[in-house]
DNA sequence: CTGAAAGCGCTTACAG
DNA sequence: CTGAAAGCGCTTACAG
């Protein structure tokens, strides 16, 4: 590997105007430039990021902590963290903190710092960033909260609403709404949101816990559903794989979708996609999230940290499909 | 942020000693020793990577690059390189190359080799390795080619002959085989490995190309293996998100599963389990694909370079569901 | 067991 | 427009 020094010997120059080349900075004439580049290309030289890094206190890096990437929203929101952030010339260092493990979680946060990233984008899911890393910071996937952090929010008491909205235009007379522990912020207010517009409407609800958001909490939650409850014609499930649940014990027990039951889901995942039939879901606009993601953590590196709005919305819509009655 | 001069001031030694301690390398006495590590706890320092990774040449870094996050088969592999990685102190640079774009994958390679990465693990679906990087590579995803690069890849070729003997013992009588492009390797092998063990059990069979694995291909698709082929009663589906549209378009034409229309997938992911009925099909272990890159990688640079088996092979098994008859 | 010093490959004032 | 030199924060021979 060629060093700015060899550059530097091979066009009969000093180090420093190889470097200004490199970095189009000061006052370089159009002849040694062009005899440097043609070097640079020839002799495939790239630079060297440590040594820049050591310099500068920049990476180039950012630290991205994702609890889970079989999760499509997370998947989604990685993509597009990924494709923002090459464009202005950023590279992810990524941390998969499966179980969102707070241990793993520091030690993540440590490595980032003693890698020099520029930023970190965290995923805020049941986890506690304890000693605040030194880097800009942004989280997503927590709740609407007003603690001065930078957040990326889907406004999920919204989204509560429009899955509540959706039942009410399309008719139903009595909803079941699933929901995961209340204890996590977006989880609550995606709850209270529904919980509101049914009583709005006046509608008559009754209300299930599942556990949380795996294939078999989904399963046994949507047997749980049909034993427990009765007289429902519509539900908002905990999520897409929930609904898909629902969807299937439903069909199982010989109950038509969605004349005899309507099914919203949450995520706008490909598992509501592919679902037969097609479910009608609240979309959080995963790669919406990851793009806003990234253009902030760009935004407080470029304005050195401290941003005038420390909370950026995104606003979740409905995708109606087939799992609830035409509106 | 303390540096080690800092460290070395506040204990009354040099700098060399904190690094000694730090690396535990050299004779350090216990007293300094433990009056160092006091301090570096106390003042939280954690030394700079990038000044390490000027002098050592070494970053503890990885560079990872996939096609496809959503891709349940690519999202398994990556959490279990990072998890691996993580145990032997590495992390992952990462480069989501959507749609396998060539350009997007030099530069990334090009992006690692000036972020001074210690290896590079890649999927090679259908994508050329231009100039060879000078770190130690890893490609995943690739077909059974002997060609001395470094390689972690499945038995596509038992794939296929598993899934056909699959339905072979099952009792089907004649059997489509879905298959994607023929150029890709693994592809190739797979469909190879089913024709040759139809063949040999002197079972009919008719083919079937299906364009992509995208969820509209794969509809597509099904609908055309109703309307083509006829008196079929098992389908060996392309991967497991075509085998899941074609259990849909049976089911929406009253063909009952597994009784009159036995299914094998391939890939071993959720929609194959999500799917009502739940898919047989020809798990591809990806969790098992990551852990062996990431073993692989660090065995590389360890030895530096240079292994004695460039191939390392992963079987894939099946999980039996319902889409087939009991055994 | 410990320290002084060179050097890893850059960038950026400072001079000219 | 260009160069000599200092310095970013480490590690590692080399001496002692």
């Amino acid at each position: 590997m060629p060093t700015i020094h060899d550059i530097a010997d091979l066009a009969g120059v000093s180090v420093a105007t190889v470097s200004r080349v490199l970095n189009h900075t000061g006052r370089v004439s159009d002849k040694t430039r062009d005899k440097i580049n043609a070097i640079i290309k020839q002799t495939n030289y790239v630079p060297n990021q440590a040594a820049r890094t050591l310099y500068q206190k920049r990476s180039g890096l950012i630290g991205v902590i994702i609890p889970d990437l079989n999760n499509p929203f997370y998947a989604d929101v990685v993509t597009a963290i990924d494709a923002t952030l090459q464009q202005s010339g950023y590279r992810i260092l990524l941390a998969v903190n499966t179980g969102a493990n707070q241990t793993k979680y520091d030690e993540s946060i440590a490595a980032f710092e003693q890698n020099n990233v520029d930023g970190i984008i965290s995923s805020d899911f049941s986890i506690t960033p304890t000693n605040t890393p030194t880097k800009p910071l942004v989280l997503f996937n927590s709740g609407l909260i007003d603690d001065n952090i930078n957040r990326v929010v889907v406004d999920n008491y919204s989204g509560g609403q429009l899955a509540a909205k959706t039942l009410i235009k399309s008719g139903a007379q009595k909803v079941v709404i699933q929901h995961g522990p209340l204890s996590l912020p977006p989880i609550r207010e995606r709850f209270e949101g529904a919980v509101a517009a049914l009583t709005h409407a006046h509608l008559d609800y009754e209300i299930q816990l599942v556990s949380d958001f795996t294939l078999d909490a989904a399963r046994s939650a949507a047997e749980a559903l049909f034993t427990t409850f009765h007289d429902f014609d519509a539900v908002i499930a905990a999520n897409d794989i929930h609904a898909l649940t629902i969807a299937q014990q439903a069909q199982a027990n010989q109950i038509k979708i969605p004349q005899a039951l309507q099914i919203v889901g949450f995520d706008g995942s490909l598992y509501a996609e592919v679902s037969q039939p097609s479910l009608t879901t609240v979309d959080q606009h995963a790669s919406t999230v990851g793009t806003t993601a990234g253009e902030f953590i760009v935004d407080l590196i470029k304005h050195h940290s401290s941003a005038a709005h420390p909370l950026r919305l995104v606003k979740p819509s409905v995708r109606l499909r087939e799992s609830t009655m035409p509106q």
